[in-house]
Formats: C-alpha cells, structure tokens, sequence
DNA sequence: AATCAATTTAAACAAACGTTTAATTTAAAC
DNA sequence: GTTTAAATTAAACGTTTGTTTAAATTGATT
C-alpha cells in the first residue's frame, strides 16, 4: 500500500479526531475541515469512512515481532531481557496508545465494522515469542513454572492502559500529566513498575 | 434518586447497546424499539440522551469501599487478604465491565460529555483505603518497601480489562470463551494469576 | 360518571450524517 | 499550445440523528 503526502495527512488527521472522539462520534466533515481539504476527498481517497479506519489500522500497527527476537538474540541475562522486553513493549504501546484505545472499543465489541484480522495475527504471532523466551527461562530454572504465560502480556499492557484511561484520576495524585509530564512518567515510574511486578511474578515461588 | 421498573428497564437496555455500539453509536431509536418503548419516553424521563448516560453512570457506580474495609478489618495474614481483596475487585469490575468500558472511553477523552465527579471521588477513595492497608503491611516488614502503591489497582484492573478488551484473541489460545465460560476463566485462572503477580510484587526484593 | 395528572403515542422538526455528482482546476506529457 | 488524467470543488442526495409537539390514552381520586 503506497499512501501519498495528503493521505499520510488525512490519517493522522483522523487518527487524533478518532482518539478525542471515537469513531462515531467524528464526522467526515471534521476531519476534512481540521485537515484543511474538501469533503470528498476522503471518498476520493479511501473509498468510505470505514475503510478510512482500515487503512488507519493496518498502516499504523508494525510488528513487535523483530524488535523483540533482537532483544532475545543479544547477550544478557534473562532477567535483563525481561527488563528490555518490558520497556521495549510499553514504549510501543505508547507511542501507538491512540489506535490502541480505538482498537480496544473496536475490536472487543460482538460485530466489529472493519477487518481486524492482521491485528489479530500480529498480536499472536508476538505472543509466541514471548511464551517461547519464558519457556526457554523456565528450562533454565530462572524463572518459576506457576505462571500463566499468557497473561503475562495482559499484564504488562493493562496496567499501562488501566493509567492511561485513568489518566485524570492519577494526574491529581502525582500533580502532573500536563503532557510531556505523562511521557516521561511513563518511559520511568510506570515501566520500572512493571519490570518489578514482571520480574517479581516470573521468580515468586508459593 | 428513585427510579421506576420502566426506568431501570430502560437503563437496563441502554447499558447493553452502549457496550455493544458505544455512546454515539447507539441512537435513541435503538434503544426504544429494543426496550419496547416509544422513543418520546426517553426525554420524557431522563431529559436527554446525555443525561441518559449520566444517569446510568451513577445508577451502576457501586462503592467497592465497604467491601475492602471489610476485608482488611477481618481476621486473616496480610497475605490472605490480597488475595481477598483482589479476588473482590476482579468479581466487582468484571460484573460492571459493560458500564466500565463506557467510562474507559468517555473519561479519558479531554473534553468528557458528561460529569464523571461522582467516579473520580469513588476512586480516589478506594485508593486511599488500599494504600493504607498496603502501608500497614510495610510497617509490619510483611510486605516490600520497593513499590510503587498507586501503580498496583490499574495493574489488577488493567490486567482484567486487557484480557477483556482482547478477549477474541486469547478465546483462541484457550479454545473457549463462548460466554460462560469467560466468567469461569476470569474467577478462577485470571484471578490467581493476578493475586500471584500482586503477591509476588510485594514481597519482591531487589 | 367526572376529574385530573401521569403516561404514551404518532408525527413533525431542524440539523447533521456519509456519500455522490458533475463541473472546474491543476499539472505534467506530448 | 493542446491533450489528458488526476485532483479539487460546491452543491445536492437521501438517511438518520436527538428532540419536541400536541393529541390520545391510561388509571386512580373524587
């Protein structure tokens, strides 16, 4: 899919209009008025609204896939890869948590209007590679064998969304989250948080 | 506020459309044909859709605070109460989900259509109530010190709702989750991976 | 049986929705 | 300078949106 200047502009456009006001709640005429073009051009150039948003999703999710086989290729020890992997996931997830909220509404409803099926591909294809490192950590005997691999991804991603979604409540407790403030809050406090809690899980013996 | 049968029954249906199709996918003739009921009876007794929402919001909000209190006051080790509470926390918002992915998605935008005071306090409550109980543990050395308390209720709810908000992905791994058989999963394995991952989170030493 | 307020109805309202049309402008190729 | 396809426009399309209206119905009170 090659996507010209003004359709890269449209989408971002839209990614950050879906973002505020969900899917529904935006109008074409909003995005085309805060993209500065006409109406029809979105007809124009992605057919309809809703393909609109499939061409949204698919140009925007990139696979975590290489980014995490580098990490477990390269020298360390288990518990620092755990450390890397932590970090690596919730930077992702952060820098893609617009279409990640829009996803989350999207796909968790019974009837899903677009096609999530590459998402869901790629989402599985990640939790392999995950389960394959803590199982090869387990053979080891680094990590304990009580754990539920699967939901350690859930894990990992729920409680940066859980603070994301909740932004406002926790904005008043640290008196930050202006905006940059979030970033940082993140990159530091939040992913120190849950290599803690990923680490500590992956170790704890009942 | 006192509410008639119509009423509730009216709430009732609109809660499941909104979590089906979210605020603005769902039009008040939806609501109507589905509830039984002609479309005026909307205004008629909430005022508006919005106040519909806002209504429903504060008709569904449930204080989780007498609950936890109630658990910490009981007899039990530090360590049988997490588990308590967790398991009590999980049950509450798995049984509010629906209401919860509305608020998810209202309040986290920037400019919300409805007043979500009422939740914003109920929160902030709850997690003073949890912080002092986590602190007690510390004090008795039962608990680390290395821990960052606020960040423990969005990994517990986080950790719900990302298996919720993904669950046609992990329904596959797991070869069920027709329906029934969520529920069962949520109260038995999701719980005790969470009252592992909170336990081992706060006896975790460096 | 008459009264009266509460409930319920069908119909209409203007506004906003996504999409399409047909005409015009742009810009590169010949 | 003409041709040609791509890009852009304003206007209109038929639906659907949330809300209001004014009339009809209900069911208990007098």
């Amino acid at each position: 899919m090659e996507l010209n200047e003004k359709q890269k502009h449209i989408l971002k456009i839209s990614e950050e209009l879906f973002a505020k006001n969900g899917f529904d709640g935006t109008s074409v005429r909003m995005i085309a008025k805060t993209a500065g073009i006409n109406i029809a051009m979105i007809s124009y150039y992605f057919g309809s609204k809703e393909k609109l948003l499939e061409t949204l999703v698919s140009y925007r999710i990139l696979n975590f896939k290489i980014e995490i086989d580098q990490i477990i290729q390269e020298e360390g020890t288990f518990m620092e890869k755990i450390d890397a992997i932590v970090a690596v996931i919730i930077k992702r997830i952060h820098n893609g948590r617009r279409i990640q909220k829009l996803i989350h509404f999207e796909f968790s409803r019974e009837n899903p209007k677009i096609d999530f099926s590459k998402y869901l591909r790629e989402k599985q294809e990640n939790l392999e590679t995950f389960k394959k490192f803590i199982q090869a950590g387990q053979k080891e005997s680094v990590f304990s064998k009580n754990v539920n691999i699967e939901l350690i991804i859930p894990t990992i991603l729920g409680s940066y969304f859980n603070l994301y979604y909740n932004k406002k409540i926790y904005s008043k407790a640290h008196e930050l989250f202006q905006e940059n403030d979030f970033d940082e809050f993140v990159t530091t406090t939040l992913t120190q948080h849950v290599q803690r809690t990923i680490k500590a899980l992956l170790t704890y013996e009942d």
